[in-house]
DNA sequence: GGTATATTTTGCCACATAACGAAATGATTG
DNA sequence: CAATCATTTCGTTATGTGGCAAAATATACC
């Protein structure tokens, strides 16, 4: 039962869910992850780690970035028959919608330009 | 989206989760429901009232009594398809386990008996 | 109609959590 | 080896949440 709440306790956030939804595409970086949400690299990252604790997405470390993507192997086995669901219900609310249209261009930028225009000092 | 957190939400207390498995039974009565999680009745009232807003329960009141049983039309369509893989996961919890065995003890009780029991006053 | 009784509402407290900025970390680049 | 850079950790603050007791509400029983 605790692994499961977890995994509840994960999902019962508006930017955690909007991370993951982002996350279906396919990888992305955390500065991606920054990028699209609008909030602090300290706040995105403690999201991350709250995700990576329930075991809803795996982490792997290339060069400077960090990259984040759904996991492969759901602990609480529910989690996978979850998801999908859910996903299909946000798929047209206005704030995914937007987040995919952001995420495109977003995804378009490369990263270094990316981190550039994110933590930009004149 | 609205909807659905607010669902994610409801979902994500041990308590309430535990209540929803016992309402897959049927119908409970709210005195049923304190003897079950032994918490306060404005406690456990407090939680049937956020897992009436998430439309994951409803209500009828008959004489004294209130029942709550699992609602019939989710308000977001992945309510349905989620429940189902979080019980199964649940199912074989020590807590649920233990849920099971004294539900069955709380039903055989009748409700005047176990309301005595439950607010007595020597 | 008044009293007992089941449930809800209200007020309050302790604790959890989301957010930020600043400092720390760890890897790459010069 | 020093500096830069992406990310994480730490410390703090404001807000949210679960819990109880007591008062309010609503229904049944005499």
């Amino acid at each position: 039962m605790h692994d499961l709440m977890d995994m509840l306790k994960a999902l019962a956030d508006e930017k955690r869910m909007r991370i993951l939804y982002a996350l279906k595409g396919g990888e992305l970086c955390v500065c991606q992850l920054i990028a699209l949400l609008e909030l602090a690299p300290s706040t995105v990252s403690k999201h991350l780690t709250i995700l990576r604790s329930a075991r809803l997405v795996d982490s792997r470390k290339e060069g400077r970035w960090m990259y984040y993507r759904l996991s492969k192997e759901f602990r609480p086995p529910s989690a996978s028959k979850i998801l999908a669901p859910l996903f299909s219900d946000m798929k047209k609310t206005a704030d995914i919608v937007a987040d995919q249209k952001r995420l495109k261009k977003i995804c378009g930028e490369g990263l270094d330009a990316l981190c550039q225009r994110l933590f930009c000092k004149p």
